[in-house]
Order: C-alpha cells, then structure tokens, then sequence
DNA sequence: CATGCCCAGAACGTAGGGTTATGCCAGGTG
DNA sequence: CACCTGGCATAACCCTACGTTCTGGGCATG
C-alpha cells in the first residue's frame, strides 16, 4: 500500500471527484485517475463504482475510510514534527497565546523584551488551549501562554500569576467613587449583559455563578471571544464578565471595571515542552509577562 | 514524507544498521543507504550519526520514533484488511478460536459439517482473545470462538453454551464410584497440582479459588495452556483444575475428571462482526458447536 | 596481518508517476 | 435538437526516483 494510493483515496472521499482530488494534490487529473485505478487494481476490489461517470465510494471504501483518515492524520502531524524539527533554536522565542490573552500582554512584552535584546527574533501566533498543545508537542512554538489548566500529560504548566474575574461596564456606568470596590454579584440581577459561550474551565465557572443571580441577567447577545465582549461592552450593549486581562486591555476610557464579589480566581499559565529548558531570552520574556501581568492586576 | 522513508527508519531503527534494514525491506544496501541520506536531506536533520562506521540514532530521531511506529503499525493493519477484502466470501467458512478449544471441538464439528456441506472450504486457526479480536476486525476470519468475555465494543459476542469447572486427574485416581460427584475443593490441599498460569478472566477465577485452599497444594509446574496440563496430568505430575473442553479433550482413558465444587461457570462464546450477518454454513456450524459442547458438557 | 562487517560512492537500467492532448459520456440549457 | 459543460479515461511521451551491481574505505577481531 503506497502512501500516495492512501493519500489519493482521502483526497477523493473529500473532495467527491477525481479531478477535485487531483487539484487538491496539486497533480493532473489523468495522473489522479490513473493512480486510482492502479490502486484499485493492486488492491483487489474496486474503491469507487463509476455510475454515470461520477464516482460513489463502494460498500469497501467505506469501511476503509475511517482507518486511511486517521493514517492521513498521523502522517500530516509527523510531517509538522519534522519540519519544525529541521531548524533547532535559531529562533529563540516562538510564543503562542489564547486570543484573550494577545492584545493585553504580547504586544507590550515582546517590546520590553527587545529592549533587553535588540537582536532577537519572536514570532507570535494566536491558538486555542486545545491547538495549543498540539503546537507546542509538534514543536511548532516554545512558549504557551494560557488561562486554562489543560491538565496535559507531558508538558510542563506553570503558574505566573493569579488575578479575579472583573465586571466591564460602558464608561461613566459606576460612580467613580464606587471603582474602587468589588461588585456583588447581585447587583448583576435583571442587568442587560453580554454571555460567555466559551467552553473552558473560566468560561464554564463564569456561565455556572451566572445562573445563580435571581432574577437572571438579560442577554441578548452571546460571544465566544472575551475581546468581543470587550467591544459591545464599550459600546454600550450591557455588562459582562471577563477575565482580569481582557478588563484591563484597551485604552483606559473605553470601559469602566471593578472586581466581582465573590472573588474568583483566573490564572495565567506558562507551558513549554519539558525535554529543552527555556534560554534565557524565553526566560526573560516569561519574566516580563509574568512581571507585565501582576502589575495590571494590582495597580488601578 | 514518502512512506519508503517512513519503512526505511523503522527498519534501521529496528535492525540497528542499515544492511539489516535492507534486508527486512528486500531491497539491496546501497538503496538503503542512499534513501535514508535523501530521506535526511528532505528533512533537513540528520536521524543518525554515521559513528566509527556505525549508526547511533540522533536525539531528533528518539523523537520521532514513538509517531513512526505508530504510523507503520496502522498501515500494517490497513494492509492486513484489505488483503482480506479482496476475496470476498469464496470461503464461506474462517473460524479462529483459542487453543484451548481447539483440539476439544473444532475436529468433530468441522467434520459433521463438511457432511451437510461436502463441498464448503474452512480455515480453522488459533489465536488468543485480543489477537482474534483483531483478526475479525481485520477480516483475516469470520468467526472467533472463545471462553472469554472480551468486553469488545464493535463485535458481537454470543453465549453458545456454559459448563463447570474441572478437576482432571492421572488415571485411577479416584474410585470409580465417586467420579460422578463433584470434588470439594479443600481435597485439593496439600496435593500436587500443574499450575495455570494463564492471565485471563478464567485463569484469574482459578487461581484465586485455588489461593484460598489451606494447606496450599504444591505447584512444581506451571503451564499457560490447558492442553498442556492436561498431558501432564495424564502423565501423572499431578492434578488441574482447567475448563470442560479441556477436561473432555482426548482419549477417554487418558485423565480422570470430576467437576469442581463449588461450581465455577465457563462460558463458550462465539464472535463475529456485526456488519454481515452470518451465512447458512456459518449458522450451521456454529449449532454444531453448540450442540456438541452441550453432549460433551452433560454426557458421561 | 588477514578477515569480516558495514557504510558510501559510481555507473547504469527501468518503471512508475508525472505531463499534455484528446475522446467519450451524461446532464443542463437555449 | 444542438450545444456547451463537467468529469473520467486513454494515448503518447518524458523524466526522475529508485533499484541494481561493483567497488573501495574504515573499523573491529582473531
């Protein structure tokens, strides 16, 4: 079994025909074709019957498909691993984050870190916690910074700081002399309010002391992204609860913030592969998030 | 990725040097040599160092190691189903069961049914549990008898019939007059006993039952496979507790046999998979198993 | 020092996989 | 009906990737 004859498989079942597999391979079609009957004939049996000249998959290559997919997969992951293996640390600084997490601290950290060294180079990305790891595993990126325990096996997750869950609000929402004090969560009874629909451990702890408030908080529009909810808050479409992060970013007029009472805990967290430790620029970058961070939580 | 490089860096990490994985692919050394460089240069990494003439896997290649086997063993797999989904069902009959059984039932039944189906071709085989298992997913065999319960999720698992417990012994053991009771299992203490050192549901029932007879018997010899305790004990080194099928198995001179007490249930089971219901051969022969399990089990 | 083992290079042959050009068939449309 | 379009297969051709054999060099071992 060639790889191409399984790769080639794929590309049909997906695209639904030979020539959309072929394209996709980047071949021509009379190579594509060729090859499936070629497959077809090492094999034994036919993989598609040619009904009308389209193509329908056979009862056979449907009982194959599951496996070949995750054969496509594997391979396609291997082949991440090795070209992100091919060059080793000429790179000193590859940091992915969530997307909460990018606007309120790369920016300012990766600035600061060129200052200590000038002659770095950083590449940043954005990803999930989920294709974070993945990343991070197919070393793809050094450096993860997260506000979910991912609870993975073999990387290594580490604590930089811990801050609360903030209430936003519009501008000129609270007394100035209120800013100061944390909300109860009372106050956010039968309030217009922008939802979570994240499905982590913040967004699932947010959503659950939610459901508590009586009567329920109105909302009207639900977001996946804190910064989304950053953004409607500013504008005026209610209140919303956001990590300590997402409160802080943006200009300082944009929204208004206090603390929630109860207090509940968001954590900043680092993750690296555990086999290389970190040199010493990804040190002093996590120094200065870390550093970054803290001070956003505890000042203003 | 071609595939070949894939092959070529289990062989050599398998073999440990290059001409054996040439060999193990059947191709000659300098093929071999000359892909695992073209290999390495795509790559863009070395995967071993070329050390006083011998090959040592680098620190990359130990990385890549666990994903390439994984790789190479699921294209085995794929490889092993569609051989088999070639020919479909000239052979109406495949039938894979565990050793154990082999010789007690697979002989008789195959030949009561060649007599209502003289012209049926069968492959009889044996496998254990988990390695039948994969067989009939991998369509290498239609049918899997068994004493164990796999608890597989896919396949379907159907009791044929239950029996006790035996007790075999080398002959005129016992008087012939108490071989139609049950023997307690405290007669079993401080006797000469031929181990099972079997690590399934029914070797684990044994061997705990037998772990609480006081004083213990003396176990000199363990085996792993019932037919072999029993030729033991026919040669007097002994007695063993092993299933009915194995008690059954062979001349009727060669052993003693009484059932256990308490009584101890093993259960036969045949598999198939779900997706083909079985054919009027297989229906038949799996009755014909059944019905003589059931003779064997009561008779005598 | 001879021997055996293993790796790598050179020279060479072939087939598999790629290409373009073309034809056929089915279905949709003016 | 005539015509176009989209999709598959065939034909003819090209080339490189992979195989071969032969050879030589490095390094252990008796």
């Amino acid at each position: 079994m060639r790889l191409r004859y399984i790769e080639l498989f794929h590309a049909v079942l997906t695209t639904g025909s030979i020539t959309g597999a072929a394209k996709l391979l980047d071949i021509s079609q009379p190579a594509a074709s060729k090859a499936l009957q070629h497959a077809e004939d090492k094999l034994g049996f036919a993989l598609f019957s040619r009904v009308r000249g389209r193509l329908q998959p056979t009862q056979q290559a449907l009982l194959l498909r599951d496996r070949i997919e995750k054969i496509i997969q594997d391979v396609n992951e291997l082949q991440r691993l090795t070209t992100n293996m091919g060059q080793p640390g000429n790179c000193p600084l590859r940091v992915t984050c969530t997307p909460t997490l990018a606007l309120a601290l790369l920016p300012t950290a990766t600035v600061l870190l060129r200052k200590s060294f000038p002659d770095v180079t950083v590449e940043l990305s954005t990803q999930h916690s989920a294709a974070m790891c993945e990343s991070l595993t197919l070393r793809e990126t050094d450096i993860g910074l997260t506000l979910q325990d991912t609870g993975h096996q073999i990387l290594r997750q580490r604590v930089l700081c811990r801050g609360p869950v903030m209430v936003i609000a519009p501008p000129a929402w609270w007394p100035e002399s209120e800013l100061a004090q944390p909300l109860p969560i009372g106050a956010l009874a039968n309030q217009a309010m922008i939802g979570i629909t994240v499905r982590d451990a913040l967004g699932n702890m947010l959503q659950s002391h939610l459901a508590k408030v009586e009567p329920a908080p109105h909302i009207a529009v639900s977001v996946q992204t804190y910064q989304l909810a950053h953004s409607l808050v500013a504008k005026g479409e209610g209140l919303a609860l956001v990590d300590p992060f997402t409160a802080r970013c943006g200009d300082a007029k944009s929204v208004q913030r206090r603390p929630l009472k109860p207090h509940l805990d968001v954590v900043l967290y680092a993750m690296h592969r555990p086999d290389n430790p970190l040199n010493p620029v990804q040190k002093r970058f996590l120094d200065l998030v870390r550093q970054l961070a803290q001070r956003m939580l505890t000042q203003r």
